[in-house]
DNA sequence: TCAATTAGTCAGAAAAACATGACTATTAAA
DNA sequence: TTTAATAGTCATGTTTTTCTGACTAATTGA
């Protein structure tokens, strides 16, 4: 292991493209701005998924703060995921990445 | 080798991200702003790439149509890339990734 | 008590991405 | 004529990413 942080240097966009393209990350993003997450559901619903690409995924928008981690101390104890408000402050990016790929035909 | 084209089903955003976070595209996209570019320009502006990702880097834009790959036959005899009107369109994403990156310190 | 669910971790294998060096073909300059 | 530049390709090897299956530990339902 070298650097874990990439020279983005001269390119002030690149780490927040590698920070959003992470593998099931969109996915992840997508269904976290219709409200909380949970790991296996989000197993369940992205097909193609496994547990630790998932776990990964979580880790890392937590790391970068894009997530928060709330553990529910109730009856059954579990845990969930929101969008912070950093998270929330890409969805306009978001959307408009939707919006261009649909307009512009960019698949 | 099994598909070259991961299933984006289901989330828009995906493959757009993906195509502008490949090795070098951040920044070959943002030279590619101020006009037209070349290869050996290129290998030698961006520090620490090589013949080979760039190589991949400007095929796979140009097939993304992203850039145009223009073929100068005067005196000595080049080639080219500009940013063709698709390219052109995904300038304002890139400067607002580019300012979210700053105001938010997504770094 | 036994099986299932939740939320993971860990080691290892397989696949994909990336880098390196050798090579090509054309043109131009010294 | 030899050397350098342009714009790459190709084979190979290394590194990184991703996937798989086994496992853990707490809780719950039958």
């Amino acid at each position: 292991m070298e650097f874990k942080t990439a020279n983005t240097d001269g390119c002030p966009a690149e780490h927040l493209l590698k920070t959003l393209s992470g593998k099931w990350k969109p996915q992840i993003f997508r269904i976290a701005q219709e409200g909380p997450i949970r790991f296996n559901l989000l197993l369940r619903q992205i097909e193609g998924s496994n547990k630790q690409s998932i776990s990964v995924a979580l880790r890392e928008l937590e790391e970068q703060e894009l997530l928060e981690k709330v553990i529910i101390k109730q009856k059954p104890l579990h845990i969930e995921y929101n969008l912070s408000e950093k998270g929330k402050s890409l969805i306009p990016i978001f959307r408009q990445l939707e919006f261009l790929s649909h307009e512009q035909g960019l698949n």
